[in-house]
DNA sequence: GCGACAG
DNA sequence: ATCTTGTCGC
């Protein structure tokens, strides 16, 4: 089939020119506000074409982590691992000012311009996007790795260091998990990555379900608590 | 109303 | 996110 990157369904290309190159950064659907007001119209008007489901034959073959370190300007870095070996194959960076603030629950406006500008640079097109943040366990249910998902139209999944809404301690070992809850409904997990560590927030971006993430995320942590490809994101954007 | 609040 | 020493453990 074509996963080749943007511009999936739904159909508005309302910005920009349509997507045919396959390019990772093709401007369809983007659109930067600049308040918070029009932000949270652009997550509402966003959120419909999330989904859930992951499709079928999705075997990834290797995953790419997205993360950005604040200094004078923002860095943005994109890994790609192996997930077999966990090694990184490919890599970019971006940089730049900061061009919204730091507003809880409007991250991506901050942080996704600079991230797309770095995934255009790999050499080879990400299978599956790994955000530094939340998915659907957002307020308006289109966190991060939503908004980077629906805009690139490859899959997408958050791990987040920290949570937003509600949930009980997982169980001790790596592996175990409890439901993160945000106004009595289900939207990502508390997994416990590492024996008697602090659990990590895993919840659905785009075209993954929540046991494919959970899985991945798992894969992508063997020995620490975060997954590779954030640590090697984290590493690559402050060096 | 007030506080808390992904990075 | 970032400001920051030492310390315990594999």
């Amino acid at each position: 089939m074509d996963n080749s990157g943007v511009g999936d369904s739904g159909g508005v290309g309302d910005s920009g020119r349509v997507g045919d190159s396959g390019r990772v950064g093709d401007d369809f659907g983007r659109d930067w506000p600049g308040t918070e007001v029009e932000a949270i119209a652009v997550q509402e008007r966003l959120r419909g074409r999330v989904r859930a489901a992951t499709p079928a034959g999705f075997r990834p073959r290797t995953a790419t982590g997205l993360d950005v370190h604040y200094t004078d300007v923002l860095v943005a870095a994109v890994c790609t691992v192996d997930l077999e070996t966990l090694e990184l194959v490919d890599s970019a960076t971006c940089q730049g000012p900061e061009s919204f603030p730091y507003v809880p629950g409007l991250f991506a406006f901050r942080e996704l311009p600079l991230l797309l500008r770095a995934l255009d640079k790999l050499t080879t097109p990400p299978e599956v996007l790994v955000c530094d943040g939340q998915g659907l366990a957002h307020p308006r249910r289109f966190g991060l790795a939503c908004h980077a998902g629906v805009l690139t139209g490859i899959p997408a999944l958050g791990v987040g260091k920290n949570a937003l809404g509600d949930f009980e301690q997982p169980g001790p070992r790596r592996g175990d998990w409890s439901a993160l809850t945000d106004g009595g409904e289900v939207v990502g997990r508390a997994l416990r990555t590492q024996d008697n560590v602090k659990p990590v927030f895993v919840s659905v971006g785009h075209l993954v379900d929540l046991d494919t993430a959970t899985d991945l995320v798992l894969t992508l942590a063997p020995r620490y608590r975060l997954p590779e490809t954030t640590r090697q994101a984290d590493h690559l954007a402050r060096s």
